[in-house]
DNA sequence: CATATTAGTGTCGCAGTTACACTATAAACC
DNA sequence: GGTTTATAGTGTAACTGCGACACTAATATG
């Protein structure tokens, strides 16, 4: 009697050169047929919501070990207008090297820009938003960041998807002043050349570092 | 078939004597017979998930109109031995004075310190630590702590109510003085008598004032 | 060799935070 | 009514973290 549909959705956030992206399916049946929506279906019978919400990661973008994290749990009784179904939503984020399949099954699939989105189904643009809003809250005390590159980067590079997620322009020696006071980054001897000027040096995260601070409490301060 | 019971539980937080203090309610069946439980219920088919958290929370206590949040969505497939239920996490704040008639409906209820626990069912021991670490990380920087007290209240109410959640004890002067820049409380005329010493000054909170701080994103710096 | 382009670096002022100790007031007691 | 007792209430000085700000360094390109 009260038994209710559950689906995860994931919301999978990249970086799309330089601006934030999103991965959007299109639909292709209604309700909402030929609208966009973030990713996701049912829960199965003997899955864990998280490892529901990695199985749908998976199948949409061939990825595993991703940051992944619940976000909120929408239950509204009209939000779906075929019945009652109850989503609880998540976010992911991956590094721009490992997005190789967007769509990877029979349906449409795409990177949408966050500040360009198309029309979405159900109540997706709220879920959207929220995700949005959690990914930004998270920057300023935590080295999530650090997810939406790859392995080695530059401090420009770095810089540039805090500036992105936050809307807003950092100060270059504020910023590498601190990411130095927090000890977090390894130099590597290598440096990434890009056209007619000085080469920038790459960095890698350095996540035991980061696992020691995090126990004393002191986290990301963007 | 990936039809899920869903249900929601609401974690009761109030200040008792000093201490933080939540309600349980101790199960008369199996599994879990004997044990306390977080008050919580099924959703049922008509019913937002928010509505379904307001609508226990006041078959518990009788309360309305109290401060509610979506804490977490725990899904394992094992937590119920009965069965797959998914249940939606809330957390709520009630003061002292409003928590009238813990209990209402025949079901033992009681108010426990979170210090001293009993042995819980399911896996609402990781619930519970999950909602008290939501508080207090909540208290950090928002003005939840004033949910927790009756209407007037003293400084030093206000600070034992903070020292409690929080752990650890704050400097008196500091926490006026914090109080006092951001000019959300109002003083009254009236003091508080209590014992052989000097009576302290009640006040208000007003919410209107924090309602200006907020939009310009000044919020809660404890 | 000159030019263009991005990388990389230090200081100073301000604001917010912490640490810290004494006086004020009313009730209770004798 | 004077003394005792208990809690309320108040200011300052050192420190720390943060923001604002401009020039030199290194390599590719033409």
């Amino acid at each position: 009697m009260s038994d209710i549909r559950v689906t995860v959705d994931v919301v999978i956030f990249t970086i799309q050169d330089g601006r934030l992206g999103v991965l959007l399916v299109r639909r292709g049946i209604p309700p909402f047929e030929g609208a966009w929506a973030i990713p996701g279906g049912f829960v199965l019978p003997e899955e864990g919501l998280e490892q529901a919400a990695r199985r749908e990661l998976e199948e949409e973008t061939g990825v595993r070990e991703v940051y992944l994290e619940q976000l909120y749990t929408f239950g509204e009784p009209a939000r779906d207008p075929r019945g009652r179904v109850v989503t609880v939503a998540y976010y992911a984020l991956i590094s721009p090297e490992r997005k190789i399949q967007a769509g990877s099954d029979a349906a449409e699939a795409r990177w949408w820009p966050m500040d360009g989105l198309p029309e979405l189904a159900f109540d997706h643009a709220k879920i959207l938003r929220y995700a949005h809003e959690r990914l930004r809250n998270k920057l300023e005390y935590t080295t999530v960041g650090f997810q939406l590159l790859p392995e080695s980067f530059t401090l420009t590079e770095l810089q540039q998807v805090y500036e992105t997620i936050l809307g807003r322009p950092l100060d270059k020696r504020n910023f590498r002043r601190k990411l130095d006071l927090l000890g977090i980054l390894t130099p590597l001897k290598e440096h990434r050349r890009q056209g007619p000027s000085r080469p920038a040096r790459l960095y890698r995260f350095s996540a035991a570092r980061f696992e020691r601070l995090k126990d004393k409490g002191i986290l990301f301060p963007f």
